[in-house]
RNA sequence: GCGACCGUAGCUCAGGGGUAGAGCACCUGGUUGUGAUCCAGGACGUCGCGGGUUCAAAUCCCGUCGGUCGCCCCA
């Protein structure tokens, strides 16, 4: 091996952070933070592995082979990488019994392995944001969530131009499948069907539309509810007339409607009953966030599951939540230009870059001056090349977004330094023992980050 | 897991059997100096990796790893 050059590629699907993507990754996660804590969401975290029984009990065994799964050499325990939060969460709650507090709110921010085929915007290692919301029945809770979520994506730029969360109603598309002729017990199949009507020729569409029971007519019914989306800032009534179909069918959207009024939301939202997700989980509302043009696949996606914690044999809760992933966000925010101007501007600033001129005085002073600033709590830079050429090293300051630039020149002796606001371009001299006051002040009044 | 296309300098790419190019970026020093411009110099890469064909492979063939798109799945 000796001599070997050989190149190591990271594995399918994982990514590398480099100080620039880690800034990015900070930037998302302390909005998904901040909002959860807005809203009164505690943070939790589990085990990055779990038994993988755990995953199979709910999914079944087919699931295996979408996991990172493994046991210890010689062991006997079969183990997977955690594919998502929620059977995490689940057992957490489980596991506090009758002692649960309610309601329970929780987050976390977990790292997420799934042993699929990468994608854009799909890869084998995430980081995905789950909000969940147990002990509360009503339409509150369902609003509450997605408040969570809009919030956070408010907090870094998009707006309702950009983002649409599409809300439907597990009870509100029911009812229609059933006034348009949909016997109970085919009520199931006719939610995978309206799941899959993107990828089915419109007339296989219809076959199976009328294998549900129904005629000519209301299959072309079923096609238009799929399909429909309306702004939610419409009654939910609307979907109902428009279809000619009874107003109890859409009471719990109207439900819905009111509490997400209340907190502002219906700018935001779509009435859209051709969101279905998956059937082994949610018993309510249904809800994906997209961005605006529908260029990438769903940023968020949550609802209501109420069977949840009792699946994992706890006791009977009441739950709703949603998780939202970073990889799509992340190519959202790029595209929207909401990450900053330039790949650095997300790291931190400097708060000094201390420049020496190169004479004696200057250069003994600068490592104790940048020491004694630092324990100011300043973030202190200095240049690590052996040019002294002020020009260069301002040229460096800047490009490190550094706020201010200290410069030790001629007057040190006289204990003069000369102090420049690198975004302002002007510069004046402060007496060397009035700085430690003088920098915290002055860098008070302007802003930490180069994007805001 | 299946199918298609792709992989050349840090980045964007050109080349297409005869031992590798451009622009930008980068690094060092100078201009006695203030983020620019300028000057001088530097490194630019086993052409993803491995094997095969050939006198000769970045180029053709096979495999593999990685990327993108579709299927599957999306808990």
């Amino acid at each position: 091996m000796a001599g070997s050059t050989h190149v190591f590629q990271a594995p399918k699907g994982t990514r590398d952070f480099h100080p620039e993507d880690m800034a990015t990754r900070r930037h998302i996660e302390s909005a998904w933070r901040s909002a959860s804590i807005r809203h009164g969401f505690d943070e939790i975290d589990g085990p990055t592995f779990e038994h993988l029984e755990l995953y199979t009990v709910k999914s079944g065994d087919g699931i295996v082979s979408e996991l990172f799964s493994f046991n210890r050499s010689g062991g006997e325990t079969d183990y997977a990488l955690r594919p998502e939060f929620t059977p995490t969460l689940a057992r957490m709650a489980a596991s506090k019994g009758r002692s649960l507090s309610m309601p329970t709110k929780w987050f976390a921010m977990p790292d997420l392995f799934r042993a699929e085929r990468p994608q854009r915007g799909r890869l084998r290692e995430h980081r995905q944001w789950n909000v969940d919301l147990l002990g509360v029945t009503g339409p509150e809770a369902d609003a509450e969530v997605i408040a969570v979520a809009v919030s956070a994506l408010r907090g870094l730029g998009l707006s309702a131009e950009d983002i649409r969360v599409r809300i439907s109603h597990r009870g509100a598309a029911a009812g229609l499948f059933a006034a348009l002729g949909v016997s109970e017990d085919r009520i199931a199949d006719a939610f995978t069907l309206v799941d899959r009507r993107d990828k089915l020729p419109k007339e296989v569409f219809a076959q199976q539309a009328k294998e549900l029971g129904l005629d000519d007519d209301a299959v072309v019914q079923l096609d238009a509810i799929a399909n429909s989306r309306i702004p939610a800032t419409c009654p939910p009534s609307d979907i109902a007339s428009q279809h000619s179909l009874p107003i109890e069918s859409v009471a719990d959207l109207e439900a819905l409607s009111v509490e997400l009024e209340q907190r502002g939301l219906l700018p935001f939202c779509d009435w859209d009953l051709g969101i279905v997700r998956g059937l082994a989980y949610y018993t309510g509302t249904v809800w994906e966030i997209h961005d605006a043009k529908g260029t990438f696949r769903a940023i968020a996606g949550g609802g209501r599951y109420d069977h949840l914690v009792e699946l994992f044999g706890g006791p009977s809760v009441p739950a709703c939540g949603f998780g939202m992933g970073d990889v799509v966000l992340g190519l959202l925010l790029q595209e929207r230009n909401l990450l900053g101007d330039t790949p650095g501007s997300l790291l931190p600033r400097p708060d000094v870059f201390i420049i020496s001129n190169g004479d004696d005085p200057a250069d003994r002073m600068l490592v104790p001056l940048a020491t004694s600033l630092r324990e100011l709590g300043l973030h202190v830079r200095h240049t690590w090349k052996a040019t002294r050429n002020i020009g260069k090293q301002l040229k460096e300051a800047s490009s490190a977004h550094a706020r201010l630039a200290v410069i030790l020149g001629d007057q040190v002796s006289g204990g003069l330094i000369v102090v420049k606001d690198l975004d302002a371009g002007d510069q004046c001299d402060v007496p060397l023992r009035d700085l430690p006051a003088w920098l915290p002040r002055h860098l008070a009044g302007g802003p930490t980050d180069r994007h805001t």
